[in-house]
DNA sequence: GCTGCATCTTGTCAACGACAAGATAGGCTG
DNA sequence: CAGCCTATCTTGTCGTTGACAAGATGCAGC
């Protein structure tokens, strides 16, 4: 696959996401070039803008990618609370580059009718999952919708799907989580599975009183 | 304050470092340039490069100053986890340049010693802060340590300090509503207040059955 | 076998970050 | 007061980048 012959790449499209992938995820968003990309991909400069327009396509395309990933994720990680939010800090930390472009709306354009789609089959897959648990002892699910304002403004259509408080307060918790753990910020000592570092954090907000694990 | 008289600017670090701010907090920082941010200040486009050196020099100063301003305002919100909390949210809001530059660890250098310092006078604010809270209904404080572990590696020095886990908690809820907020990803409905709206969402992580308010 | 079109290339331009070298001015020493 | 000294700011330049335009290539269908 990704073999590169003559003139036709074959799959240039695929492989210049590839690339952009694992170039944000050693440097940054940021430090990405179109240039650089299409170096790593050996093909000429230009090439990029055809497949994604500009630098922006590119990190549309990445975040639709990205919200897949994430939806596939949470519907394999079953309607418990505490392990969808392990699962959403696994996401965050395996695809690194996905989430840090998912969240930085200032790169890509939020606002693409792709991107919102693929961002509302995240949330159908997240609200799917939660449906399931109806009577727990935690609090009762609502329905939640993950990333729903791209621009800053931007209503609702008006539906009275107001997430219930504790579905805020979990996704706050485990995006704050990874997004820590990413800029490096926590401090040692937490081990190298973020998964298992989360699922203790997370039983602070499920539990009254989550013993110093 | 801040007039441009002929070759002698002044006050031109100052300046640069208003300009900068605004300029971050209109378009992020990503499309902030050294050259346009001369021309706001009316100087020529290598000025910038005297006072920071280059452009990672530049968001150090950023993340210096901002980690200042997060001290003052945690110094100003007493002992209570809750107004901690919101003092945290209000702060990235408030000064969202200053948040968002301060966990972006790849714009600037976070080893820098002014930078380290300067978090680790936020980190003794912190501490401080919560020791005042001693024995409470909610779990017990233990000792954090705001963004320790810049690079990503770089180990403690080896200082029992592991934070209790309701402060890595806590500092997750926050720092998640925060950067959510900022990223224009939470539904509507929430108000305009991002301080009440996170006073109720940390409620969920602080009392075992915080109504759906 | 010819044409249409998606794919990829080459060429170019303005803007940018970084660096070097020079100009200016305010302050300090004598 | 004279001379220098140094921080501050300017001008000039180089390599790189994103974006655009125009052309080359080759597959696919008629």
């Amino acid at each position: 696959m990704s073999d590169t012959r003559g003139y036709h790449h074959g799959d240039l499209r695929r492989t210049l996401l590839d690339a952009a992938v694992q170039a944000i995820g050693e440097s940054g968003p940021a430090a990405l070039s179109l240039r650089e990309l299409a170096r790593r991909a050996g093909v000429s400069h230009a090439a990029p803008a055809h497949h994604f327009g500009d630098r922006a396509g590119l990190f549309t395309a990445i975040a639709v990618q990205g919200y897949d990933i994430l939806a596939e994720a949470l519907a394999g990680a079953g309607g418990e609370l505490l392990d969808l939010g392990v699962a959403y800090v696994e996401f965050a930390v395996r695809h690194r580059a996905h989430f840090e472009v998912m969240f930085h709306p200032d790169l890509y354009r939020a606002d693409d009718p792709e991107v919102r789609a693929a961002r509302e089959r995240s949330g159908a897959v997240l609200r799917a999952g939660l449906a399931d648990r109806s009577a727990r002892p935690t609090p009762a699910a609502g329905t939640p919708d993950p990333a729903d304002r791209p621009g800053g403004d931007g209503d609702r259509d008006g539906s009275p799907a107001e997430p219930q408080g504790d579905v805020l307060a979990a996704w706050s918790i485990v995006h704050g989580f990874a997004t820590l753990w990413l800029a490096g910020a926590l401090p040692a000592g937490l081990g190298e599975d973020p998964g298992d570092a989360a699922r203790s954090v997370i039983r602070h907000l499920l539990t009254p009183d989550a013993g110093t694990d």
